[in-house]
DNA sequence: AACCTCCTCAACCGCGACTCG
DNA sequence: CCGAGTCGCGGTTGAGGAGGT
């Protein structure tokens, strides 16, 4: 049996919002609030909307303080050192961004953001970028790690790989590769089951950065769809200064961050904080890393204390 | 001018999470 | 604890505008 569905399809409007519509919804909530009941408050506003549609209309639309228009390259770096960071999580990454919504920043990461990232890198390379690629989901189906062990794990995510294996950090994700590593935290995906702390506060390299935009080197031939991951010390770490990887540094560094010496393994720890330097945009200046830390640990209901136009919205 | 293709973004959909009786 | 109702999220769709031929 199916779900059932939010409203009735038959006897509401559908498409795009008119003008009326528009007043009569704005003027309803700056009277009444939503009154914590979006299904019955198309009803009481005298709309012929569904409830949710209503919702999505009100949040990403007729809110006060929405900001429309070009993002700024401070918001890409924002937008983009988060994707890194925690994936697709947009209302997360909206919470960091007054005035936008999550729907504008999923749109623009799709249609604008993932390009400019591309128009970065060599055709040849593009092909191979899971991270960047339409059909690519991340994080990856929870089932395609379901099975996997420790080891098996941590050898065929290029994101953990790096954690582990590749690079001279010390931090608590590697902690986190040893301790949290149980089969019950590996039956999520990655970018889910992570430990949160892990999350805010791992420093990533611009190499960790790039396997997890770009994906590995690793190879994915055989025919059980296993990966064999081509270890860094065996390839050789000039084999890893490929065009490519020259490329996505060089836009690092064009947005100011990192600054990476010749050696990648030389990027300078300290200027890396939520992801990336803090040397020219310092993150907290954009939001609280505790915050965050919170926000993923305790769910959505954090996200009060951080988003003033949600904070608006769940007092009404 | 007409047609076609591509792109953008508002809106929809389904599902998991949450709340409450 | 359970189930119904609702919310909120992220993925996807498609209308319509822009640009090219």
């Amino acid at each position: 049996m199916g779900r059932a569905p939010c409203c009735d399809k038959a006897n509401v409007k559908r498409g795009s919002w008119s003008t009326e519509e528009d007043s009569k919804l704005k003027e309803y909530i700056d009277k009444h609030g939503t009154g914590g009941n979006w299904i019955s408050l198309p009803h009481k506003a005298g709309l012929k909307r569904c409830g949710k549609s209503c919702r999505l209309r009100w949040l990403n639309y007729l809110r006060p303080n929405i900001k429309h228009g070009e993002f700024s390259d401070e918001e890409d770096m924002i937008i983009f050192s988060l994707y890194v960071n925690i994936g697709s999580r947009w209302s997360i990454i909206a919470a960091q961004l007054p005035g936008r919504t999550d729907n504008d920043i999923k749109n623009y990461w799709n249609t604008k953001l993932k390009k400019k990232l591309m128009g970065l890198l060599p055709l040849s390379h593009q092909r191979k970028t899971p991270f960047l690629s339409s059909n690519h989901q991340n994080p990856p189906p929870s089932s395609i790690y379901s099975d996997y062990n420790c080891s098996s794990y941590y050898s065929t995510n290029p994101l953990a790989l790096s954690f582990t294996d590749l690079e001279p950090i010390s931090h608590p994700s590697t902690n986190f590769a040893s301790t949290n590593c149980t089969a019950t935290s590996l039956s999520l995906p990655f970018y889910q089951n992570q430990d949160p702390t892990m999350v805010s506060t791992s420093v990533i390299s611009p190499m960790q950065c790039y396997y997890s935009m770009f994906g590995s080197e690793g190879s994915c031939s055989s025919s059980d769809g296993s990966c064999t991951p081509i270890k860094q010390e065996e390839k050789g770490y000039q084999s890893y200064m490929s065009t490519s990887f020259d490329e996505f540094n060089k836009f690092m560094l064009n947005y100011n961050i990192y600054g990476v010496g010749e050696n990648f393994n030389q990027w300078d720890e300290k200027s890396c904080g939520l992801g990336f330097a803090q040397t020219h945009y310092p993150l907290e200046n954009y939001y609280n890393v505790e915050d965050i830390k919170q926000l993923i640990s305790s769910g959505s209901s954090s996200f009060i204390n951080i988003d003033e136009n949600k904070t608006e919205e769940k007092g009404m």
